[in-house]
DNA sequence: CAGCCTCGAGTTCC
DNA sequence: CTCGAGGCTG
């Protein structure tokens, strides 16, 4: 620190000419410098956090002034933020995983016992857990390249986050050049960043009026500022416990790779305990809790992890989240208020929900005025399979309810106090017409959702349908938002997705005036909607058949499709082709269902499957049609009800035209093929016998991840056949079928190439 | 046929 | 994030 800068921090940025600022910037660049080394590498601070922070605000509002002259390195620099004032988006090299959540202890003991069996470990064979408080902040990966701090992202959806270098090299906690000797050339640190409460109470009383609801939210909104002066004000911290992509291991153990970090130069948490038994896990999480009022910052649980890495390594991954972790949640916080009204949303599918309007009430943080009432049985305290719920009390209008929020997100009702109930509070009476359109509301026998049966006419259905299509899965078309679809829905703009693609053509001068007396749209919104239309008329084949929001067809079951059918066209024709033969199903089931009913009131015993198998036989199918269905429920995840539920939608003429007609405008891009790199990519394969070196969820799990599938049984369509000592009929019949039989070594070497 | 696992659909608040 | 239900496995 000299003098000199002292001396310049006392003109006002605006008066500062170009030489002067320029000075100024490498002696604040060199003293933050310094300060960063001292307080990272020698943890000796020379100033205060106080004056850390002003010299840091000061260099970020003299380089927002003279952008010239930011450095690479400095706090203040943009990268993050994009020409049009929107984050960059950066694909994560590892994904960011999200925790399977445990609530009870017993969870806990179900987590080590299915590690145990998945692992093939016996009872007493050692196994520890690293256990440690779980922040409660917004996680984030930072890149080090040779060391130096290269770039910044949020999780996002934990495939692809968002670019906020700029504004993580504003947080103190995070070093902007890694320490101590052995520094991997590639090191990917992940971490929490959070604000402590008093930093928080002192940013509020600051704030005034628009000031956050908790420090959750206000590490959220101070991380995500476009602009990184603002962040840089912000005391923001971050806690380091986890990492992506690196060039050489950390350690050996989740517990040393942590303690690594912090000689890296990063803030670890010092309540991280290592755990040997499911006991001292509860244990660490009680004394954890009883510490959480002191901590001086927010955390919502335990996360405990497997100790060992390779074990890590050996369990892998689920769907989205690891074997080898689970979040042990505190339990919820609680609130009574004043339920007002019960209102009945419908939504795409036409579900009538059921939203429980409330008098707004302070719950964990955040202010909350609606809840979800699920469907009318949870109303009534009762759930799907007709149990009580809350002691079997039911919910009226004008109740005293309790809320929490499930998973510290969802506000649900716990529970009702009936002493404080009006006696002339009646049972809610849920509606038997759709409140949007008029038409009777149904309950298809053994679901828990009420539907308006006003399909396509019901225009809360058709706007939702339409949210759908344009819904991040499905086209995800920037500028078409959902707000924005129902105001061209209501407009009469947009009526069906295949109008989306004439909006352009149809907008004359005249209408985009008319557009823009409306609040926040302009010609060049406009323009730039129109674009992005422009850009999705090319679109993936998966995406086109999830926006259709046919019901029971997610996500999933679209890609499935897709790489079944390779094509729009396969698809369509298959599907008019199996038509007869889902008529035909229908109408057997239909009578075997009778046939029981009757046979069960003459006091016959009845089996459906056997009913049903009887009448399919006389319910004549054309061959053909018998075999497009058979191959249709042939693909991956897709069983009969959703392929009748497809089938459904194409043969309904008023759908299937509309579905035409949005089709027109469109190239239909087909599924990429599955990884093909690797020995096994794209192979199925049959695990029989028994295996002594994984155990056969793992072997499964490696398979799939390398992309193979696993099947169950040995067909002519099994590629290989790995065959444990102890093999029987599979490997017999794998000789009979000319597949190729491996053994367990030679599946390891294939499988860790 | 039962139990397990994954997917689909619905929801809140910022 | 959670619940219910559909599909797959043993």
């Amino acid at each position: 620190m000299s003098e000199n800068n002292n001396a310049l921090r006392e003109l006002a940025v605006e008066d500062l000419d170009a030489a002067g600022a320029s000075q100024e910037v490498a002696a604040l660049s060199a003293a933050l410098a310094e300060a960063n080394l001292d307080y990272h590498r020698d943890d000796a601070p020379k100033i205060s956090d106080a004056d850390y922070d002003r010299l840091k605000q000061r260099l970020a509002a003299i380089e927002a002034r003279f952008p010239d002259l930011a450095r690479p390195d400095s706090p203040s620099l943009q990268v993050g933020a994009t020409p049009d004032g929107r984050f960059g988006k950066i694909r994560h090299s590892q994904r960011m995983l999200s925790l399977e959540n445990a609530f009870s202890g017993e969870d806990v003991g179900d987590f080590v016992q299915r590690i145990r069996s998945f692992l093939n470990l016996s009872a007493n064979a050692p196994l520890a857990f690293t256990a440690e408080p779980k922040i409660d902040g917004l996680s984030l990966s930072l890149r080090y390249e040779k060391g130096e701090l290269v770039q910044a992202a949020t999780r996002g959806d934990g495939e692809v986050g968002e670019n906020v270098t700029a504004n993580a090299r504003t947080i103190r906690d995070i070093p902007a050049r890694l320490q101590g000797p052995d520094i991997p050339d590639i090191l990917e640190i992940r971490g929490e960043v959070y604000m402590s409460h008093a930093d928080f109470a002192a940013l509020n009383a600051d704030e005034g009026s628009r000031s956050f609801a908790n420090p959750r939210n206000a590490a959220a909104g101070s991380l995500r500022q476009l602009d990184a002066v603002i962040t840089a004000a912000r005391p923001l911290r971050f806690f380091a416990y986890a990492w992506g992509e690196t060039s050489s291991p950390l350690a050996e153990t989740q517990f040393e790779a942590v303690a690594r970090m912090g000689a890296l130069g990063f803030q670890t948490n010092p309540l991280m305990r290592l755990c040997r038994t499911t006991d001292e896990m509860i244990a660490t999480w009680r004394e954890i809790e009883q510490q959480r009022a002191s901590l001086g910052y927010d955390i919502d649980g335990v996360v405990y992890k497997v100790n060992d890495l390779a074990l890590q390594s050996r369990l892998g991954m689920r769907a989205t989240t690891p074997r080898w972790a689970l979040a042990h949640k505190f339990p919820a916080e609680l609130a009574w208020t004043r339920l007002e009204r019960i209102e009945i949303q419908v939504g795409r599918t036409g579900a009538l929900s059921p939203v429980a309007r409330l008098e707004p009430v302070t719950v964990g943080g955040v202010v909350v005025s609606n809840a979800t009432l699920h469907n009318e049985d949870y109303i009534a305290g009762r759930d799907s399979s007709g149990e009580a719920i809350r002691g079997g009390r039911d919910i009226r209008e004008g109740d005293w309810v309790q809320i929490y929020r499930a998973g510290d997100v969802i506000p649900k009702i716990a529970d009702v106090d009936l002493a404080k109930r009006s006696p002339d509070a009646a049972p809610y009476v849920f509606p038997d017409s759709c409140p949007a359109c008029g038409s009777p509301a149904e309950r298809e026998e053994g679901d828990s959702v009420r539907r308006c049966t006003g399909g396509l006419i019901c225009p809360a259905q058709a706007v939702e349908k339409l949210k759908h299509f344009v819904s991040r899965a499905a086209f995800d078309i920037e500028g078409l938002g959902a707000k924005v679809v129902e105001e061209l829905f209501a407009d009469g703009w947009i009526k069906e997705p295949a109008d989306i693609f004439t909006l352009a053509e149809r907008f004359g001068p005249g209408q985009l005036q008319q557009l823009k007396n409306r609040e926040g749209w302009g010609e060049k919104s406009a323009e730039n909607l129109f674009a992005a239309i422009e850009r999705r008329r090319e679109i993936a084949f998966s995406r086109l058949l999830f926006g259709l929001g046919i019901r029971h067809l997610g996500e999933v079951a679209a890609q499935d499709l897709a790489r079944h059918y390779q094509s729009w066209d396969a698809m369509e024709q298959a599907l008019d082709a199996a038509r007869p033969a889902v008529l035909a199903h229908r109408s057997a089931d239909a009578a075997a269902e009778e046939e029981r009913r009757f046979a069960l009131a003459a006091g016959r015993r009845a089996r459906l499957t056997e009913a049903r198998a009887t009448a399919r036989a006389e319910h004549e199918v054309p061959a053909q049609a018998q075999a497009a269905w058979e191959d249709l429920i042939a693909a991956d995840g897709i069983g009969p009800v959703v392929a009748m539920s497809l089938s459904d939608a194409f043969a309904n003429p008023r759908e299937r035209a509309a579905i035409d007609r949005v089709a027109a405008f469109l190239t239909i891009l087909a599924p990429e093929a599955r990884a093909t790199d690797g020995a096994i990519a794209g192979l199925t394969i049959v695990f029989t016998g028994t295996l002594e070196r994984m155990t056969r969820a793992e072997a499964k799990a490696r398979a799939e991840a390398l992309g193979a599938k696993v099947a169950g049984s040995v067909s002519a369509k099994t590629d290989i056949l790995v065959a444990g000592p102890g093999a029987g009929s599979k490997a017999k019949k794998a000789a009979d079928l000319g597949v190729k039989v491996i053994d367990e070594d030679q599946w390891i070497a294939m499988a860790t190439q």
